[in-house]
DNA sequence: AATTTGACCATAA
DNA sequence: GTTATGGCCAAAT
């Protein structure tokens, strides 16, 4: 089959393929970066989904951004989000999401099961 | 086209 | 418990 030049290469770009993912998870609910690349089909590329999601910054998007956290299960605390990161916080907490002493989350009791539901 | 960037993760000492 | 280090890879400049 000729495949009339280019190799079969996905319209979206990897990044949007991570939006997708991370729009599935239920409010509530929480996944790491690692987990959102795994269940996008890309294992290992936990700093692409850190990267895609710093791209949004400003940007109108339906991505709850917020329920992404680091594997400690704490949020990713940077200077280059002066404030966002907090604010994260703060949404995290409205949806229910209690934070221990040490302000992380139990990824036992909020994670996101992707095969869930 | 090469360099820089990054909100990570796992392991080791 | 901490600190350091290597690996991972695409998008933006």
């Amino acid at each position: 089959m000729t495949q009339s030049g280019s190799t079969s290469a996905p319209s979206t770009s990897l990044y949007q393929r991570f939006y997708e993912v991370v729009r599935r998870i239920p409010p509530g609910r929480v996944a790491t970066y690692g987990q959102v690349a795994r269940v996008a089909g890309y294992p290992g590329y936990a700093r692409q989904v850190g990267y895609a999601l710093f791209r949004l910054q400003g940007q109108n998007t339906d991505i709850p951004w917020h329920r992404v956290i680091n594997a400690q299960g704490c949020i990713s605390y940077s200077p280059f989000r002066l404030g966002y990161d907090d604010l994260q916080k703060a949404l995290l907490q409205a949806e229910g999401i209690h934070f221990d002493a040490e302000g992380r989350v139990d990824l036992q009791q909020f994670g996101w099961d992707p095969w869930e539901a």
